[in-house]
DNA sequence: TTGGAATGGACAA
DNA sequence: TGTCCCTTCCAAT
């Protein structure tokens, strides 16, 4: 999946799309026609993220959108306020459409595959700027909203955008008890402003989990998947198979803040890049004697870029992830990989310890 | 046409 | 630990 980086940009999207709005909630596939029912015609008035859940916030059409007290993490919202609580899972998705005055926003974001339906932002009249259409007036009468496209789950369909789920782990409408809940069984957030460092240096240290294994557990940090897991670990130089408590506190933090800043980075650019500018590219470890970089058939990894110009190119973005048997870009030596719980870890044999 | 892979996680044993 | 689920894309048959 898309890590918590993406789930964060998603809500961002969704508020910017959406918020305020009396939405229409529908379920082309049908498997979750019972809860589009239910929040068919209400008004979302919150997008938030917790690590890689999503929870957007619908009250009835007509009670009073209180925008600004929904939005407040963990302020209790009307008992009227019904949550959609979605997760990606490895496979899920969101694609958006948009009209031609659609705050302009990504266009899939989600598991890492070709964005379908990226260019569907454009509009069809392929006039962008069409002067016969008001900013802020178009309706879904006014442009065309294309049809599902694969195993759409749920649609969200708003003033000037739709927005289309496939592949999710989870969908569902929770109650705001219900949100807490799930939320009491995540760990902290470095994205999150509430995301607490101590809650992670405690949890880390008092198990002797491996550390590895520990940055996967959602109860542990929430939002960490195999991407930032293996690039955080290789830029503290800490070996993924030591296990957590004896791991010290300071580097433990460490850690933490470094997880602040690349995720938030991530949220911010649409993509997850960890190497330092001078740890890119020719000129690095083992680059000389090795030659051209190897073509070892794996690594397509694709990201959720906002395709801004000089952005890092994705077969530099990471020290070790997707890199086995490539050269470390600091000491040369081969990365590693290993299946662990089921995951694959690649990590720097000499560069952690 | 098939099947493996993908940045996850819930659940059972 | 193993099994299953969610869906799509692309390389290999």
């Amino acid at each position: 999946m898309p890590e918590g980086h993406t789930v964060h940009r998603l809500a961002r999207t969704f508020d910017a799309l959406y918020s305020g709005q009396v939405l229409r909630v529908s379920s082309p596939q049908g498997r979750f026609a019972d809860g589009a029912g239910v929040l068919d015609g209400r008004r979302l008035v919150a997008s938030e993220a917790w690590g890689k859940q999503l929870f957007l916030g619908f009250v009835p059409d007509g009670a009073p959108a209180d925008v600004s007290d929904a939005q407040v993490p963990g302020v209790t919202c009307g008992s009227d306020t019904l949550w959609l609580r979605t997760h990606l899972g490895l496979y899920g998705a969101w694609t958006f459409a948009g009209a031609p005055d659609a705050p302009e926003v990504a266009h899939a974001i989600g598991a890492p595959r070709r964005r379908i339906g990226e260019r569907d932002l454009v509009p069809s009249s392929s006039d962008v700027s069409d002067p016969q259409v008001p900013r802020g007036t178009s309706t879904s009468d006014t442009w065309e909203v294309p049809e599902p496209r694969g195993q759409v789950r749920v649609r969200l369909l708003g003033a000037h955008a739709v927005a289309d789920l496939t592949g999710p782990t989870a969908c569902e409408v929770i109650t705001a008890d219900e949100k807490k809940a799930v939320e009491a069984r995540l760990g902290p957030d470095p994205i999150r402003d509430d995301g607490d460092p101590a809650d992670f240096v405690a949890r880390v240290g008092r198990s002797r989990v491996t550390i590895g294994q520990q940055l996967m557990d959602q109860a542990v940090v929430a939002g960490v998947g195999n991407i930032y897991r293996a690039e955080v670990l290789f830029r503290a130089g800490v070996d993924p198979l030591r296990p957590g408590r004896d791991v010290p506190a300071a580097t433990v933090r460490a850690i933490w803040d470094d997880l602040v800043v690349l995720m938030r980075d991530g949220a911010e650019h649409g993509a997850i890049v960890t190497t330092r500018p001078e740890d890119r590219g020719a000129g690095q470890a083992g680059a000389d004697d090795a030659g051209p970089v190897p073509d070892v058939g794996r690594g397509r990894t694709r990201q959720n870029t906002d395709g801004s110009p000089g952005a890092v190119p994705s077969d530099q973005a990471f020290y070790v992830y997707h890199r086995d048997g490539l050269p470390c870009r600091v000491c040369g030596t081969p990365v590693l990989v290993k299946e662990l719980a089921g995951r694959n870890l690649f990590w720097c044999g000499v560069c952690q310890t």
